[in-house]
DNA sequence: ACGTTAACACAAAGAATTTGCGTTAGTGGT
DNA sequence: ACCACTAACGCAAATTCTTTGTGTTAACGT
């Protein structure tokens, strides 16, 4: 179910939305994914289960829409000195972390509910950032869409259908040839 | 949840499971995705919900197996006559297939539960026919694996995270790119 | 044919989800 | 600053889903 995107954002709203926003965060540290309930983040955000339902739906719609929230404020992408260095460090990072156990159930839950789209921005928005400060070195830039389809995309297939993350060697493959 | 094959695949189990998929297709059909339940679906079939519980799960799970049992017995690929039409008529049946409402469907079914690794032996198999035929006729062949990630997964993930579909014409780019 | 046990039925207990209605508190207008 | 409006929440009852314990059936091996 899609994220209500709350047309009132006052200071109510809002307390709420952070105080159920940490409650998940520390059940999900404390207990892990799979022992959580909605109910239960409800009584420690201290709420009640039907507001929890009537804004965000389900216990995936919520865990996608805190788990992208994290995803925000991450630091900028290292620099390394070049668009390859840049985007190979980027992605075996990325990698790594969504092959990772809470990662993998993060992507399922962002599957489940409806907010695939805030990942992609999100992605793109990162890969932005490093194809603008290889463009003001003045290095030749492919699009943000191209990197994904060439070199994002199978790797999140693999981890998604197959085993596991992609090796360092085929990851330099697929950005080599995205990237001449 | 994993499916449990079944170490006893004689006579009742059998019987209950054609029931139960049969169920669910009906019900799938008549009611829709989100209408659903796994005790609708035990009483449809005649069976006590514990029965389904026990057995498969969770409703995504349920879902995902009989999606995949439905994909097995398809018709074998077209024979267009060469590698390269044979691969982007199938293609194109497959985007369209798993882009439709039902397919999404059944995608998220299969993240959510733990048959994505059915749902690549299934796709391998396509490609590997596919190969094997154009081997047969003397062509070169790339691997199954190397048109997965160039070809398939570009478009799965489009259609799981991006603006649907891919192009017909991005398809040929991306085709021409793995056979050449 | 017989013993073994996986798979199922039943039912009760427990948890999650939905829903109706009253209340609180942002929001916009005066 | 005040007031009217209503989105968002609290509460609690009703419903539905899920789990679990126990007994029964029937598939499988010998």
């Amino acid at each position: 179910m899609a994220i209500k995107t709350s047309l009132r954002p006052g200071g109510r709203s809002a307390r709420v939305q952070d105080s159920v926003h940490q409650a998940t965060r520390a059940l999900l540290a404390e207990l892990g994914r799979d022992a959580i309930s909605l109910p239960l983040i409800a009584s420690r955000a201290g709420v009640t289960p039907s507001t929890l339902y009537r804004r965000w739906g389900d216990l995936s719609s919520l865990l996608a829409d805190v788990s992208l929230a994290r995803m925000h404020p991450d630091a900028d992408p290292v620099d390394t000195g070049s668009l390859r260095g840049d985007l190979l460090t980027w992605s075996e990072q990325y990698f790594d972390e969504i092959n990772s156990v809470p990662g993998r159930a993060m992507l399922r839950d962002a599957v489940a509910s409806d907010c695939t789209n805030r990942c992609l921005t999100i992605l793109l928005g990162q890969l932005q950032t490093i194809l603008e400060r290889a463009a003001s070195r003045g290095e030749a830039t492919p699009s943000a869409e191209h990197l994904v389809d060439r070199v994002i995309a199978p790797g999140v297939f693999r981890i998604l259908f197959g085993e596991g993350a992609p090796g360092e060697h085929e990851v330099n493959a697929w950005m080599d040839q995205a990237l001449g």
